[in-house]
DNA sequence: GTTAGCACTCAACTAAGAGGAGTGCTAATA
DNA sequence: TATTAGCACTCCTCTTAGTTGAGTGCTAAC
């Protein structure tokens, strides 16, 4: 158990570091306001918090620097919950400002604006479509041999897929389909779409339509690929800005990692909930290793879920982070119940 | 007037330069087969050619680098055609495999086929949807006061766009609007459509229904923001591996630029034909001065126009990448004018 | 228990010197 | 007259040595 001072001691040494990015020495920390002891009682203090593995030497006669036992215990123990101010606040209204009720213009300027106020990357996932229920199901026939698949979900979300017309189909049999399809998936979730297509729909088909198998096989090929959440960036390279990523390896990498859309999706954990804390190894990732990630996730309508992401270096402001994302997804969540559609 | 030798020499540098990134001696060119004269002649004409503002020296007793007008004279000048090996040829036709006719996909395995194959960064552009044609209008009411307008074109693209339904809307009437709007719209380009709104549909209308001025208008604004052509990245940070941009700044500064759309766009040229080459400050961009933008236009069925954008650096592989572009603007052409619907 | 004092460590900076790739010029050569 | 060998010169790059200063750990005094 760590004693008052070492507390004090350990709390004023992230601060510091997390504000100059510059091993912490004792006599920095003696001048701060707070601090009544002299340098030489820190420096023994500093070394038995060493000793515990919460600081580390960059060399010998270096100052400290938190190691991530001594930034997971700071966040954890030390993170005295902190407002914004008015300015972020402003920022941050300013997305619901325009009357635009879409989806997505908000979420990208969600993504833009954290960011900013950050000064980190932000990554927003957008609602989980596949979880989306049908409202209208349409085909618009293009050619003799291709269509467009329509699909209207219940939030307004549009998903559309070209697909191959069995050779010998018949226009007019067009029609019969689409009914029978909207008497049959509407209300069903995207992800659950080919299977319904399969197990109830096409012997239904097969009595009315001749080549009903072909048509719901290149239908079910369509639906197949199920689209994932859209991500949007926000600050891709406001790294560049941190002094721990001035070098192009690091920044390349977790660049890299960023074009990957199923290295961002790990980056997320959906099923815990409040605000993740993940910090460099703590992280899944290699890249990740000089990194933190703050997440968390807001609610779209009653059962939509998004997600967001800020991914800055270990040292990162996470006071500021925690405070912000705690009033983004407040913001978010309560936008899109508004607005919600049944 | 440049005499031959002098030709032969300036080829050899830029060559050499454009594989190694070091600046080129006199004693390297000699050593080539095809150069037969003495290091002393070669220094002769060195000095020559860096007279006339072909070649530069980083520093007094440095070998040669070509100057921007070095570059411009080698690919005006000097750009014997090339072929391409038969491996890049597979890996091109890679991206026809797939029996999927989706145009967004082959853009996207294109962009990121050229970025592996040039080891720069490609950017592609999709079609101008602007030009598309109306095929289809449908309106899919959400609730009482939002529905979803969706625009299905010649092409089997789909433009769909969520907007506020006047207060007192009578949802009867849907289905007459809906009529009307096809009836006139068909055939419209989609950035012909709000004016056609205006100008014929709206009158129309008004005979028919109710609210018909809340509903146009409300259609007018949702449809006013066109979209824009999509816009494809491969390889985004595979200049991190040119030693020229072992620089945070210039990458920085690339990367910031290729967020933003409308920089983005103004890298292409769509008026110019054949194949554009822009060489350092010949790019409007300041951003680019240290960079080399080859562009060229592909065509989607008959009137569809899509880009394509390499950058890299200065001292980029011209002639292979002028010879990968030339087969890929080909191949694009042909797969999508193919498979084109009426 | 706390702190002043001091020897010690080590990164970061500076200066000086050696090495080497390359040039320009001059004079010899074909 | 065009080409080339020879040579002095330039200047980048790398290495080494020395200096500075921030910071530590330890000891002894308070």
């Amino acid at each position: 158990m760590l004693t008052n001072r070492q507390l004090q001691i350990l709390q004023a040494i992230v601060d510091d570091f997390i504000m100059f990015a510059q091993p912490v020495g004792s006599r920095q920390i003696s001048k701060k306001q707070e601090i009544t002891f002299s340098p030489a009682t820190i420096r023994n203090e500093m070394a038995d918090l060493e000793e515990l593995g919460f600081l580390e030497k960059t060399h010998t006669s270096s100052g400290r620097v938190p190691s991530e036992k001594g930034y997971r215990f700071y966040v954890d123990h030390l993170l005295s919950p902190q407002g914004i101010n008015s300015r972020d606040i402003q920022q941050i209204q300013s997305i619901f400002n325009d009357r635009l009720v879409e989806v997505e213009h908000i979420i990208r300027k969600s993504a833009n604006i954290l960011s900013e106020l950050t000064s980190y990357t932000s990554i927003l996932l957008g609602p989980d479509v596949q979880t989306h229920r049908v409202k209208r199901f349409s085909i618009v026939p293009l050619s003799s041999d291709s269509a467009v698949a329509i699909i209207v979900t219940n939030n307004g979300h549009v998903e559309n897929r070209m697909f191959s017309l069995p050779p010998n189909f018949a226009a007019s049999d067009l029609e019969k389909m689409v009914n029978v399809l909207n008497e049959r998936l509407v209300g069903v979730s995207l992800e659950d779409i080919h299977k319904k297509l399969e197990a109830e729909v096409l012997s239904v088909l097969q009595q009315h339509v001749r080549s009903a198998d072909d048509f719901i096989h290149a239908l079910v090929t369509a639906t197949m690929h199920n689209s994932e959440s859209k991500i949007f960036y926000g600050g891709k390279t406001n790294m560049f800005n941190q002094p721990e990523f001035h070098d192009l390896n690091k920044v390349r990498m977790i660049l890299d990692l960023m074009e990957t859309t199923s290295q961002v999706q790990s980056l997320f954990h959906p099923n815990e909930s409040g605000i993740q804390i993940r910090i460099g190894s703590e992280n899944k990732q290699l890249e990740m290793e000089n990194c933190s990630v703050i997440t968390t996730t807001y609610s779209i309508g009653e059962d939509q879920q998004g997600a967001i992401a800020i991914i800055g270096p270990t040292r990162m402001d996470y006071k500021r982070v925690v405070a912000l994302l705690d009033v983004m997804r407040m913001d978010l969540t309560q936008a899109f119940t508004k607005n919600r559609s049944d």
